[in-house]
DNA sequence: TTACTAACATAGT
DNA sequence: ACTATGTTAGTAA
């Protein structure tokens, strides 16, 4: 079932199904199913309280990469920021590599994609950079 | 199923 | 400005 929740920085509508997160979406049109109760609103809800909570169930990755770039990403400590080819070297891959799986990240914000930067420039961001700016901000 | 190709939120020179 | 990278998705056989 689609949901959303009324965020400081905007609409977030995400996908709340079989007791799993399905997706995220930002920017999307807004549905009539706002002001839901669900582990994902309860994490989302502590996030920009500036708490931390669990992760909600998430669905399961499509690649076995993609898993570790997930890994990777949560070990990132809330207001830091790596560049995208730090991260690579981290996880054996490339700078071009790692930014095609970014692009592919279905949860925005519950995993923290925003925080890589490129290594000179702020970067790219599949959901509009405007999310990216104000998340980083929001958390510094 | 494998093989080849192009597209990328890049980095290094 | 140009090359070198890894992952993905698409196509074709």
């Amino acid at each position: 079932m689609i949901y959303n929740f009324d965020s400081p920085l905007g609409v977030i509508t995400y996908d709340w199904s079989q007791q799993t997160c399905q997706h995220i979406w930002l920017n999307s049109v807004q549905r009539e199913n706002s002001g839901h109760h669900d582990p994902v609103s309860d994490y989302l809800h502590a996030y920009f309280s500036g708490q931390r909570h669990s992760l909600p169930e998430l669905a399961a990755p499509k690649t076995t990469f993609q898993l570790k770039l997930r890994r990777g990403l949560l070990n990132i400590p809330c207001g830091a920021v790596r560049t995208y080819g730090e991260l690579a070297r981290q996880l054996g891959t490339s700078a071009q590599g790692l930014g095609q799986a970014l692009g592919a990240n279905p949860f925005p914000i519950l995993i923290p994609c925003h925080r890589i930067i490129a290594a000179k420039g702020p970067g790219g961001f599949a959901y509009g950079p405007i999310w990216k700016e104000k998340l980083l901000a929001f958390e510094s």
